[in-house]
DNA sequence: GATCCGATCGTCTGATTCATACGGTCTGGT
DNA sequence: ACCAGACCGTATGAATCAGACGATCGGATC
């Protein structure tokens, strides 16, 4: 009932980070950012907050004005609340999701220029997706000085490398036949 | 409503590879591989195949003595679907979901010896997995000549080791402050 | 300043997925 | 015969999901 999802630290997360902040700022930071290792849908930017500030966790001040519309604060609890969470031992493993890998996975199954096709394709979104990584570096690097929001996208940028490099072997290794 | 989902065609192909199998069955084959880039509540594996029965993609015979029990066997058409599915173009992307990333995130409300504690977990999980993935290569190479369902399982480890390192790293920085 | 349009923003919905508890069933040991 | 512990299947309410939809905005045009 009161219990905290991964989500509901997201946003305790990013609001502590960012300021206070709309549902729609945390929707765009989140698009660029946190949301390539902890993906979900926007809905949920709407309906959280609620849910924390109904515990406390956040402070809420409506502008009436227009369109209705609330910024959130983070509440010293809600500060509290984050910080006891990045104490605990994190259980959870590490879950990747991939229907490329399973299309591989069956590929004896497929016709092989099929499997070639699936290296190529993937090839392109990796080789997209290194440069989406590389150029949010940038742009944090730039403007700024806290390294730990960094990091964790130098790890994604370097799944993608591996997957990249793999697919890659996989291309030659096919075409070459 | 008869649309096949990604975790349809994860039952169509194991069936597939496999032979005739049984939920039972499934269970443990997709948990030490295809469950590893492809995670699903084992429930599935229960109602799925049902649901596959009825589009006539799968064959039933029940064995009535004892414990009920179904035994599933893929048709023609269960085939046919599984190829298209693997010829068609795979527009979704590699998802990554880790915790430990999202924490690392909000490392600047942590106290550093949580973020270093968190770094040495992580090496020890990603420890356990790589053995987890070589040991699973090796019964794969063992006793199986279809090199296509070893490779996925090899970018598998290319992502952990990619993690390994990157964490291991972090923990070397950390903790000579 | 009236109108229109595309971008911005928030909410709602039903469907799917989820974790996990629970109840049966089997095996082997005493 | 009984028990204990593994094995197997089902059921359930809660969480998550995608994405359609409607409302609102800013500003371009006349």
């Amino acid at each position: 009932m009161g219990k905290l999802t991964t989500t509901s630290y997201v946003v305790l997360g990013m609001i502590a980070m960012r300021g206070p902040s709309t549902s729609y700022d945390l929707k765009r930071a989140v698009n660029h950012s946190v949301g390539y290792f902890w993906p979900f849908p926007h809905a949920q930017l709407y309906s959280e907050p609620k849910r924390l500030g109904e515990l406390g966790l956040l402070d809420l001040e409506v502008e009436s004005e227009g369109r209705r519309r609330q910024t959130y604060t983070i509440t010293y609890e809600g500060r509290d609340a984050l910080s006891a969470w990045l104490a605990e031992p994190t259980t959870e493993q590490l879950q990747v999701r991939d229907v490329a890998e399973l299309k591989l996975f069956f590929g004896e199954f497929a016709q092989p220029e099929d499997v070639l096709n699936l290296a190529r394709e993937q090839i392109l979104q990796h080789q997209d997706r290194i440069e989406v990584y590389e150029s949010m570096q940038a742009r944090f690097s730039e403007r700024d000085e806290v390294a730990d929001r960094m990091v964790p996208l130098q790890l994604g940028l370097e799944l993608e490398y591996a997957a990249l490099k793999f697919w890659r072997k996989l291309e030659k290794e096919r075409s070459s036949q």
